[in-house]
RNA sequence: CGGGGCGUGGCUCAGCCUGGUAGAGCGCUGCGUUCGGGACGCAGAGGUCGGAGGUUCAAAUCCUCUCGCCCCGACCA
């Protein structure tokens, strides 16, 4: 039988990553636009439960939702000399409006006076608008969130994690004193935090990115870090204190309480599409996606058993009642009734959907009062088969519950041990570039770095490993002075270093 | 932008070397039998072989140009 197969994790882990978004019907290379996605229903529906719960939280902590152009002046771009530098090379730019027919062909008609690009991010045109808005300490904090659509140029494109076109949000605050800015950068850090952890059951490690890793424009990035099940660090939240750059380039002012006039202190932080792909390379095995049930569109799929129309009645009655009762619960359930397919490749289907609960229901269940329930990673049994529970039907909803609850726990604490054999310490070169030998080998290092930007560059010539963040109190291991890995020069706390996406 | 690979029904590909007017598997449609881990039979639909030009009696096949996509590198959330 030649079935839609996934690629081994241990063959090609890139390949699997593809054969998981186009089994799960994630997503697909839009094709006919170089670079970017099409975000299918399935796909779309993990980010619309991403997107709920962001937004509550952002909600939550203060911040409201406004929209503001796709298009973005190219003189604004200009403004802020690191902001220009760090986005000139893939931006794309809208000269021209409107077509005309020549010799049969559409060509572009009216060239624009100035060119307009279109937002790499939204600083820029956010800090212009920031300014007609602020002008008292009373005015103060303004505190933005913006939910669209980004793009850039990108030359090479992996779904999910780098396409020319993705969705984000992108919080814009701005405050009366650098302290009430920072206090929101950390605030931010650690909503993404939360969010990473608690929704995607993906740890994260919270950090500063260096100089050559930093937003441009930014006084300093902050960052989490999660590690992907080969290894390599994916950064899944930003949070940037950009000081007063943008406010002096595009003079955001305000009067504070003395009457003195002074530049504001702005912030920005994002989340995207990417946090997609995150979820894929955390969780996901050779089945197929597998999804935390807290972000999973589907909490449980039914598949009924049955021979006779007889046996149908009875046993597409229960699965019925099943789902209705279920669904009272807040539950999402799909009741598979297709006629077409074999039980055994609905299956199939659903747990490479990443559906976290598959309910199976036959004429033997009906008659017992019970359905069989099986985990989209289930512990094996006796046999080496994947564990069914058979569980009674009064009192289902709650140990449906149970379960869902206890596979979101399963799910984190699994990639935080994956974390954990992963990463290691090392305290010399030799060791040091053991670790990254070979294409795709990468771990979690914590080691000493002498703190220049030279070191770190060659750090990465020589291994392809960079440094994914300094980490902040608390993460990682205790403050520690030592000798730069590289350099032997001295250090005052270990960094982390890995390959990245 | 450099290196490599590939464009043939919806998908994956064979055919190309050695020109003779297009095939397979999967998928799709219909009917019947099936149904507790990827069903089977029968009957069908569906392709100007990425595009343009050239060679030739004749081009998916040979030549030239062009466009696109994928993979690897440099750059990046």
């Amino acid at each position: 039988m030649a079935q839609e197969s996934i690629t081994p994790r241990s063959k090609d882990y890139a390949q699997w990553y593809q054969d998981v978004i186009a089994a799960g019907e994630l997503a697909e290379p839009a094709l006919v636009v170089k670079g970017c996605m099409v975000i299918r229903p399935h796909g779309y529906a993990v980010w619309e439960k991403m997107q709920a719960d962001l937004d509550r939280r952002f909600k939550a902590t203060g911040h409201q939702n406004a929209y503001f152009p796709l298009l973005i002046p190219l003189s604004f771009l200009a403004k802020e000399a690191q902001h220009v530098e760090g986005f000139a090379m893939e931006v794309g730019v809208v000269t021209h409006t409107g077509l005309r027919a020549v010799d049969g062909k559409l060509v572009v008609k009216n060239e624009l006076e100035e060119p307009y690009v279109i937002r790499p991010t939204s600083e820029t045109i956010i800090g212009h608008f920031f300014a007609k808005w602020i002008d008292s300490w009373r005015d103060l904090p303004v505190l933005i969130n913006q939910w669209a659509n980004i793009m850039r140029w990108e030359l090479r494109t992996r779904m999910f994690l780098r396409t020319s076109e993705f969705l984000w949000q992108e919080g814009h605050t701005a405050h009366a004193t650098h302290g009430e800015a920072r206090e929101e950068v950390l605030r931010m850090l650690d909503v993404y935090r939360d969010f990473a952890q608690d929704m995607m059951a993906m740890p994260v490690i919270r950090g500063v990115k260096t100089a050559s890793e930093r937003f441009a424009g930014a006084l300093e990035t902050f960052c989490i870090e999660a590690m992907m099940q080969d290894g390599r660090a994916l950064q899944a939240g930003t949070s940037h204190d950009l000081g007063q750059n943008f406010g002096k380039a595009f003079n955001v002012t305000f009067q504070n309480q003395a009457g003195v006039r002074e530049h504001v202190w702005q912030t920005s932080w994002g989340m995207s599409t990417r946090l997609i792909g995150a979820l894929i390379m955390t969780h996901s095995d050779d089945g197929g996606l597998v999804l935390p049930p807290k972000l999973a569109p589907i909490h449980v799929a039914i598949v009924p058993i049955y021979k006779s129309d007889e046996e149908k009645a009875r046993v597409l009655a229960v699965a019925d009642r099943v789902a209705a009762e279920l669904r009272d619960d807040g539950l999402v359930v799909k009741v598979d009734d297709r006629e077409e397919l074999k039980p055994g490749a609905k299956y199939y289907e659903w747990e490479k959907k990443g559906v976290p609960v598959r309910l199976e229901i036959g004429p033997r269940d009906v008659d017992q009062g019970v359905v069989m329930a099986k985990l989209r990673i289930a512990p094996l049994d006796a046999n080496g088969k994947p564990q069914k529970l058979a569980l009674k039907l009064e009192g289902l909803g709650a140990e449906i519950g149970r379960l869902l609850d206890g596979f979101q726990k399963f799910l984190y604490q699994r990639a935080l041990e994956l974390r954990r054999a992963n990463t290691v310490q090392v305290e010399n070169w030799q060791d040091f570039q053991a670790v990254f030998a070979g294409e795709n080998n990468s771990k979690f290092v914590w080691a000493h770095w002498d703190g220049t930007s030279e070191t770190e560059a060659e750090i990465k010539a020589a291994t392809k490993a960079t440094i994914r963040c300094i980490p902040l109190d608390g993460e990682g291991p205790a403050p520690e002075a030592g000798v730069c890995v590289k350099t032997g020069k001295p250090s005052a706390r270990r960094v982390l270093f890995s390959k990245n996406y």
